[in-house]
DNA sequence: CGTTAACTGTTGCTATAGCAACAAAACTGT
DNA sequence: ACAGTTTTGTTGCTATAGCAACAGTTAACG
């Protein structure tokens, strides 16, 4: 979607002049935040990569988001009785700017820059949702092969070239997609064969019209 | 969520006060918007039911989502590059509040409606996005089993009691889990004769801890 | 620079989901 | 009240995805 704001100033006049957000950094793999216990702030990643976190019913780590830079999350953005501990952590280096919810709702004249953040959250808040919205309609999709090409697409279109580079590792990517790693590769292969695509390392080419 | 303010008051005071914001009411089967062409606008549901439809490439009909009270939808939502043509769909009488979100931006102190709009909107938001996010822990769940029994886990948090009743009839209730519905039957079938549910018309009580 | 760890790639087997086709029941409207 | 439509329920067949087990390749690191 068009962000029709600087995210980048207003984050920092948010980080510089709010008294009420805090900026942290984390070394990889440090957790973030969890989600047991609701906190009613959001947190914006700034700089770096996190994960969304969980395990399922046998035990196996399961992605439920990667988040990268001006991404959005935070318990306020989940129903309270999720069935299973989820919690963020950091993929690279990270640096978040944690926003406390509820001191936003009681802001008043005083702080001009509340109403300058209230006014801009929508946006930052869209974009996320915009995502989210995209992630929804790949897992609605039936097979292996439609979320991929789904998938393919969109990186084609937001890179204005039927090349583009994979921005996850395939194993990643298998993750987001929530598909199986070796069925995703057995599909690659005959999407290969089939010549709807060309495969060099991370780089796709789409070569048929989907 | 909590949602700490009224929304009725709020989606009232809107419609009444702000010079930007339409309300408009449709009969059953009425198509509500289309995300074809950008237009910068989001709608709030206030009353009645509607769908997010798309058509797969076998030109099956696909519901995307299901709106209800409060829900908020619209293209500023979605990503542009799209696959193919959205649109929604009343399902029942619908009475929908058009909300152009350009001119929100362009709110000035004269219009205090629309500074109460921008502190008030991040709730109703919030709001769809912990149900999104919901529904995409749902759709990343493997088996047809595990999608239900979360499903029905959700239900029975949210009425305080084992025993709930669903929503949805059971075809939208497989179109909302994305899953086929026979299958989705012959697994209720199973769960009935593990014990693990009981089910009498469309009362649900869950039988075991999950 | 050599060892470990992570990622990529391949395959056979099996459980599962999806499809087609159908029957019965429950709502519709006239 | 009865004809038509939608929903529920059932089953057999088949395509597909997921699992296990493994080998080769690349990246990471002391």
């Amino acid at each position: 979607m068009k962000r029709n704001f600087d995210v980048d100033s207003f984050v920092h006049k948010m980080a510089t002049n709010c008294k009420i957000c805090e900026i942290k950094d984390f070394k990889e793999d440090e957790v973030i935040t969890t989600f047991l216990m609701r906190r009613n702030q959001f947190c914006i990643l700034l700089d770096g990569e996190a994960q969304l976190i969980t395990y399922d019913k046998d035990g196996n780590k399961k992605i439920l988001y990667y988040y990268r830079k001006n991404d959005i999350f935070g318990e306020a953005l989940f129903k309270i009785y999720m069935d299973r501990e989820l919690f963020v952590l950091a993929k690279k280096k990270c640096r978040i700017l944690f926003y406390p919810y509820d001191s936003a709702e009681n802001c008043t004249e005083d702080c001009l820059y509340h109403i300058d953040v209230l006014r801009n959250l929508p946006d930052l808040i869209l974009h996320s949702i915009a995502e989210q919205n995209f992630r929804i309609i790949l897992l609605t999709k039936k097979s292996v092969r439609d979320k991929l090409l789904a998938y393919f697409n969109m990186l084609s279109i937001e890179n204005s070239s039927k090349t583009f580079e994979l921005p996850f590792s395939l194993t990643d990517l298998a993750d987001y997609l929530m598909i199986e790693r070796t069925a995703m590769m057995r599909e690659l292969k005959r999407l290969k064969d089939e010549e709807i695509i060309k495969k060099t390392n991370s780089q796709i080419t789409l070569l048929t019209k989907i």
